[in-house]
RNA sequence: GCGGGUGUAGCUCAAUUGGUAGAGCGUCAGCCUUCCAAGCUGAAUGUCGAGGGUUCGAACCCCUUCACCCGCUCCA
């Protein structure tokens, strides 16, 4: 299935029917930050609420056919800052970085070391740090420029990042001929930065956490000490995450404020392999009941050079991806579910000097468990309903959002047909009645086919009609929105028949 | 961060060679309407993304800036 609508469309939609908003808008918006408006929150909820009651209130039975046991915490935003050290968000993701005005290629600073002769002088040579290949280009460049016919001791080689910036004006890249292109080390963190107190100052830095996961980590004692539970169980958390992003861009999939859904799944490390794969399949299995169809997801292990720092060893990191719009004929990351070892137990062990294990009684055994993290992106979730659900058609509407019942902002709408003879008062009676339990719209405004459309847009999956013979024999119709076609229920059934349909 | 493009009403877009903005749809009100944006009448909404400059005069030309889109780069 290739997409046969352009992102244009649907963030048109989002915007005329108030699914998404630009942050800030009538301050000219601010780059990576979107408001949710009254549809968008509801469905951004109802993707939650899902998440949160399929992973933690009525978890997957698992291989050995009992429940899963999965608490949930939430944690705070804002952290000691050695959380960050321990974790290595700290150090390892604020490299500074190189760019090159001429190649437009970028390189981390301290990835690049400098060829130049022993004195200092003279053109440098930069290149690319274990690789030969740049090494000998640089090595032939320079010896050209010396007018030598090999390089003898006399020239040194130095690390990029110890050369004064002064000097870089001669410094020739390592994909260019030109010297001075090389800007100066700059720094990319990714992380933002805020101050604890309101005296501010250096001291008082701390930081808004880049993912959710490390509040779980650090929780982990507390849960095990309160809860009950026994290994293998997992700390599932829903909540904001925050990422400097180079370059925030395609609607809400990559933004710079975003909100994940995050399991940490603790277990021994000789039943990690089989509890990877197990959550690679149930949470793909999830996605689809949720609505997304098979062949817009796919499942992609990483690459080893692409692994992040904490999955480097165990069995790696599975993304599950979705077709966008944006991505199309390619995917786009909604969910990774990584092998972390006991990598950030581990760590928090070292850096905290607490005691983060677990005890086995009946093994009589002491270890720090693995952990198999299917973390998914509720933001990202929510811009692939929306994507999925967007189906243009020939109706009046010309759209409509097939959104999947359970998740959808509206679950059904009630009209009178005419907005009198006693239809108003019916309908009216039966939104009461209806609102008590499911999220449902009066509209009595307009022609029903005005009516039928504007739900259309917002995706709402029924609505209920009171017509001229509801008055004689307590009738409704209930139309349906993808197919728009009707059928006559008695009124009384009507809130059995949508919570029917709402269970699935 | 780089290169290219775009920015006019809630949405989609017009506005001849620079002469202080329009349409369709939507929204709202009234009438009318017994099942798919119907009909009639009427209404509201824009400092033309923002700031500065050139000009007698700028939506239009120039500069700066912001946001969005596309391609690089990045994406723990």
């Amino acid at each position: 299935m290739t997409t046969n609508y352009s992102m244009e469309d649907l963030v048109s939609l989002c915007k005329r029917r108030g699914f998404i908003f630009p942050a800030s808008e009538i301050y000219g918006g601010i780059n990576g930050f979107w408001d949710y408006g009254p549809l968008g929150t509801e469905l951004k909820n109802n993707l939650r609420d899902a998440w949160w009651h399929d992973m933690v209130h009525c978890p997957p039975m698992g291989p050995d056919g009992e429940p899963l046991s999965i608490v949930g915490i939430d944690s705070s935003i804002i952290q000691n800052p050695k959380v960050w050290e321990a974790s290595g968000h700290v150090g390892g993701f604020n490299d500074p970085m190189v760019d090159c005005r001429e190649t437009k290629s970028r390189y981390r600073a301290d990835h690049l070391e400098v060829i130049a002769n022993a004195n200092g002088e003279g053109r440098m040579y930069a290149f690319i740090e274990g690789n030969e290949e740049s090494e000998e280009r640089a090595r032939k460049l320079l010896a050209k420029y010396e007018k030598v016919d090999a390089l003898g001791d006399e020239y040194t080689t130095s690390l990029l990042t110890d050369i004064p910036t002064d000097a870089f004006e001669r410094i020739v890249g390592p994909d260019t001929k030109e010297a001075g292109t090389l800007t100066e080390p700059r720094q990319f963190s990714l992380m933002f930065d805020t101050t604890v107190g309101a005296t501010g100052g250096e001291d008082n830095k701390a930081y808004l956490r880049p993912e959710t996961a490390q509040g779980i980590f650090l929780n982990f004692m507390n849960v095990v000490d309160t809860m009950r539970v026994k290994v293998p169980f997992g700390i599932a958390q829903i909540g904001k995450a925050f990422r400097n992003e180079v370059t925030p861009r395609n609607f809400i999939f990559r933004s710079r404020e975003f909100e994940q859904m995050e399991i940490e799944w603790f277990c021994h490390e000789d039943e990690a392999q089989q509890w990877y794969e197990f959550w690679c399949d149930y949470r793909k299995d999830w996605w689809q009941k949720i609505g997304l169809t098979t062949e817009n997801l796919q499942m992609r292990q990483h690459d080893s050079d692409e692994l992040a720092h904490y999955a480097k060893e165990g069995c790696g990191t599975f993304d599950i991806e979705y077709k966008f719009p944006f991505t199309d004929p390619g995917y786009g990351e909604l969910e990774g579910v990584a092998h972390r070892g006991n990598y950030d137990l581990s760590r928090h062990t070292e850096f905290s000097g607490k005691k983060i294990n677990y005890f086995d009684q009946q093994k009589n055994e002491r270890y720090t468990p693995h952990v198999i993290e299917p973390s998914a992106g509720l933001s990202r979730g929510t811009l692939a309903l929306l994507c999925e659900a967007y189906t243009p058609d020939d109706r009046p509407s010309k759209v409509f959002m097939k959104f999947n019942p359970r998740i959808a902002p509206i679950k059904a709408a009630i009209f009178p047909l005419v907005n009198k003879n006693g239809m108003p008062e019916i309908a009216t009676k039966l939104h009461e009645e209806m609102r008590k339990k499911h999220v449902v719209q009066y509209d009595a405004k307009q022609s029903i086919g005005k009516r039928y459309a504007r739900m259309d847009e917002a995706g709402t999956p029924y609505c209920f009609v009171i017509d001229g013979d509801t008055l004689e024999d307590n009738t409704i119709t209930v139309r349906d929105r993808d197919t728009a076609s009707q059928e006559r229920i008695n009124i009384d059934q009507a809130v059995a028949y949508l919570d029917d349909k709402l269970i699935q």
